[in-house]
DNA sequence: TTTATTTGTTTAAAAAACAAACTAACTGTT
DNA sequence: AACAGTTAGTTTGTTTTTTAAACAAATAAA
């Protein structure tokens, strides 16, 4: 129960003045009075408190018009880090952030190895290496959070991974006999939708991102919150049944979605049409430079049953956004127009659909933000990208 | 802006000790004190501003313990009303609850008309009469809440009713000119969900209310909350394509999940199979009682179609309690038996199926409950459903 | 009758926001 | 250069609300 003491308002108020510093970049305390509504002898109290803790600092600039020149405050970006890992069954992606979601480092590793132990082993390492580095920081590497290509039991465990087919495996707990701590799991979908959110749409109470790869998964935003149903199971849309006694499916049903839209079907099917073999997001390109017409067949025959789903998911929640995240779509330059061209109902609503300009990188700065969220307990944030990748 | 300042804290405060009193029915000031983990003084304070606005009472009981005997705190049920409307093609519902959430008064009016202006004038009628039946009561009769059997736009006009083809219908404004305030519209199927949560299932945070009739339905709580969506279309989930090329739907799509799965597809379907006549819900009962084959597999048949959707909505929402509200699942026995009998995906998971206890009249329940938690600023509500009916 | 215990109130103190007065700093005008 | 006008930020004292602790009231058990 939230009780309303009076330390309590003050936490949200502190929560507010950082939201506005976050959005604004720069902005003085009388201005921090303006957008907040708060007293100005408020912001002075609470704007010194976040002065000694080094999450803010102080700068002027030139000033044009009448009157004092304020104070400009800006988050002090160098006062923690974040660290987001995608942990994919063939390769690993380290990405650090600052406190203002800035990329600071970015690293891929593949993996050469299946076993559970190992990886966590290396996991366990990288983030050991990172922990030193950034130690001398006001507040170090702060928190780590893991994008899991599948789903996560209550307990926060891992429930399901089936790629890798490793299931209920308590990898916080193993990362803790390792001597890490400050992790946390979550869905990589969950993570690519919440970075959707925070670094491009800032607006969208209700997003949906939905990533099209080896199966399909959607990460939902709705009432400005992650959906993450009961089990934690939310946006495994992949099996939705749009062709009754189709294809079976190993979920037990017949005539999944995924089984239509995947990634991997649209490789099969194009394999048939074309009557050669098609393997790589490459080979699409080539054919689509040599303008050969059965990779477009293909391409919008695939497209027809990834849009009778889409149909579906936007009858049922009427979203704001629907993000794609699909590689292949976004080597097909009119994917967008032949999607859209499907989706005529007068019923399933939405104001657009786009695809995602964060692409492989979403789930690991969703992960970062998230971090920076928790840390600052930050009802809301919103952050620009500008991931100007630093070697470290 | 949420602004923190004094008189915030003390109206959450005030909001904990209300729905804690809500749920208690009876309780102390020293109980309450103890589960919302305020001090005593804080309690006594607040109770004195409830009690000095009538919307608590104190009785006092027979008690075999040690120690002074408590003060029980109840709610007063008497100091406000509350009246919700269920605006059908063909009937009126009228249902008054008293601020605890019980009926106090139901009335059915059989539509002769379908013409906007007459209609609306009639429900301002009714209006006025409870208002003025209700004005020796504290605060009288506070608010309506009206049902919509179609969609609401976000400035809180009808946007569309297809049953009776009314557009863009600013009922409020229209209504205001009559005289009336106070009023507020929602979707029936929202109410529905809404009333399946308060009286209900109050623990569930995702819980979905699907309402079979001429249509298909559904009011969605999410994290506690109704999901609407961004134009407030949210749940009109019968227009999921369910059999690509199928039965073409009034929506412009094919195959939507309406088509094979609401009430009058039944209806139509049995006929075929039975090769007679069928057209009630009672001719329904009859042939059940009757131990006609025809008529269990023509509802089974339905079933089957029925589930297929269900599958689909419980993969992309993962929710806790699933309602069903259809008065031919409620006359066939078996009807919940056959429909999990479908649902063996391994992936699609929910924890619990049933059919509404509440029936036709959960979405003027739910539409009372929303004007009590509403005028008492609560954002949690619990009422249990005792719908005594008192003769007005 | 006394003791222990629980309920509820009173009183004083602490925390936090606010309003208003004040100082600081700056531009533009005379 | 002096001064008026304006905006930024701080200081001071007040108000609101909660809390802790002491106190009063009520009651069962010893």
């Amino acid at each position: 129960m939230v009780t309303g003491d009076g330390s309590y308002i003050k936490k949200i108020n502190r929560s507010n003045i950082l939201s506005e510093i976050f959005e604004h970049h720069k902005i003085s305390r009388a201005s921090l009075s303006k957008v907040t509504g708060l007293n100005k002898a408020t912001i002075s109290v609470q704007v010194n408190d976040l002065l000694k803790e080094d999450l803010i600092y102080e700068t002027q600039e030139e000033h044009h018009s009448v009157g004092r020149r304020p104070i400009l405050l800006s988050i002090n970006e160098k006062a923690a880090y974040f660290l987001g890992i995608d942990l994919d069954h063939d390769q690993l992606l380290f990405n650090i952030t600052d406190l203002k979601g800035n990329t600071v480092k970015y690293e891929k590793v593949d993996l050469h190895t299946d076993i559970y132990d190992e990886i966590v082993t290396l996991i366990a390492d990288h983030i050991k290496n990172y922990e030193a580095f950034f130690s001398s920081a006001r507040y170090g590497l702060v928190q780590t959070v893991i994008a899991i290509h599948g789903t996560i039991s209550t307990d926060n465990r891992i429930h399901f991974i089936p790629r890798n087919q490793w299931r209920e495996k308590d990898i916080l707990s193993d990362l803790n006999k390792l001597g890490i701590h400050n992790v946390t799991i979550e869905n990589n979908a969950n993570l690519s939708a919440y970075a959707e959110r925070i670094f491009q749409y800032h607006k969208s109470e209700n997003l949906l991102n939905i990533n099209l790869s080896s199966g399909i998964g959607a990460g939902i935003v709705i009432n400005g919150e992650l959906h993450k149903g009961y089990h934690g199971h939310a946006g495994e849309m992949g099996h939705m049944i749009i062709y009754p006694k189709g294809k079976p499916c190993r979920c037990g049903n017949e005539g999944c979605w995924e089984r239509y839209a995947s990634e991997p079907t649209f490789f099969e099917n194009a394999k048939k049409i074309l009557e050669r073999n098609i393997e790589t997001h490459a080979d699409i390109k080539q054919l689509l430079n040599e303008k050969n017409e059965g990779i477009i067949r293909a391409l919008n025959d695939w497209i027809s049953n990834l849009a009778i789903g889409l149909n579906n998911v936007i009858n049922l929640y009427n979203p704001e956004m629907i993000v794609l995240n699909s590689p292949i779509l976004k080597i097909y330059p009119d994917s967008l127009i032949e999607i859209k061209k499907h989706l005529i109902s007068s019923v399933s609503q939405y104001r657009d659909i786009v695809l995602s300009g964060l692409g492989a990188k979403a789930s690991v700065v969703g992960a970062c933000a998230m971090g920076i969220q928790h840390f600052l307990e930050l009802p809301h944030l919103t952050l620009s990208e500008t991931n100007n990748s630093i070697a470290i």
